[in-house]
DNA sequence: ACGAAATACTTTAGGCTTAAAATAATTCGG
DNA sequence: CCGAATTATTTTAAGCCTAAAGTATTTCGT
């Protein structure tokens, strides 16, 4: 056991394995890093000169797929994980483009209802089939019997992060 | 038990295996894509709060304090995955701000040797030392024996996105 | 030696992103 | 009922990012 030193550390851990944990907490966040970073901009290059079309648009899209009736704007912001102004524009443009509709509630005249388009379901389906095969191209050389357990690590690593968010 | 697996070719995959291996993909995709997220918009966060710096800024400092003599401007494009009209006005900034000195070489005209000052470097570790205990409480919840694997797993595919972005 | 190709870097145009302030509509306490 | 707080969304300012085109310099083939 070793002495009492000078300030009570928040823990238990002697210096070396404090030392060694701060290691390895900045590779698992170098290598995360690097993983998204590369396969983001992979899939960013191949819509751009496959759809010429940017992620943040198809994500906007994969998320009313999913809705039939559409979705009220600000659930957008906090499924996507980004701010509402950032979504302002975007879905401006998509509007413009005729994939999405936006329509004011008549209940809350604050709120609006987004909604694909049928011509925006015929497209998005047609860029998500690409979507997967890309993915399935730059994770091909990787195991398929781990992904579950990367799977497994990766959710508890957000949630870990979620938990440690909510905390202060 | 399996049988020691051979590496299953497409062809002789079945419909409903092909289907959970999409799903398995772009789960692992999407989560990677959360974590990243997650821990990169509060990290990005803190710097502004903390520090008022950004993280590509913190990034480039970082590549060079490994770098007592310096490194050519051309290297950063490379070692940091973005491309170099990004970095442009980023040095620039640094430059202004006194952190790093950018010098024509003597031996190349169009080549730039960019060093960090003695107030960036101090700058530096000051900020690196608040990183470093922001992602250990931002990690702390996560198991610390299973750190290894997941930086085991990270490295794994990363070597497999390389190698399929090799191959075309 | 000389022009073409390659290399290092910057500029430009366009889109994404955030934080903070602004606008508009609703709700709620008294 | 009315003003204050809250909620939904947009606007603004500033920075990041890329692709593609531009500039300057060096290298290389002949």
């Amino acid at each position: 056991m070793a002495l009492a030193k000078e300030p009570t550390p928040v823990s238990a851990k002697n210096g070396a394995d404090q030392e060694a944990e701060y290691r390895a907490q900045t590779r698992v966040w170098l290598r995360l890093l690097a993983c998204t970073t590369l396969i983001e901009g992979e899939l960013r290059r191949r819509f751009r000169e496959e759809f010429d079309f940017t992620m943040p648009r198809f994500d906007v899209l994969a998320q009313l797929d999913r809705e039939p009736s559409g979705l009220v704007l600000g659930e957008l912001p906090k499924r996507l994980m980004v701010s509402a102004g950032n979504l302002t524009p975007i879905v401006d443009r998509l509007v413009e483009d005729g994939y999405i509709t936006r329509t004011p509630s008549n209940l809350d005249r604050r709120v609006q209802i987004v909604c694909m388009t049928v011509e925006g379901r015929k497209t998005f389906r047609r860029m998500a089939k690409s979507h997967g095969a890309w993915l399935a191209e730059l994770l091909a050389d990787f195991p398929a019997d781990r992904f579950d357990g990367l799977i497994g690590e990766l959710d508890d690593l957000k949630g870990a992060v979620r938990d440690a968010l909510q905390k202060p």
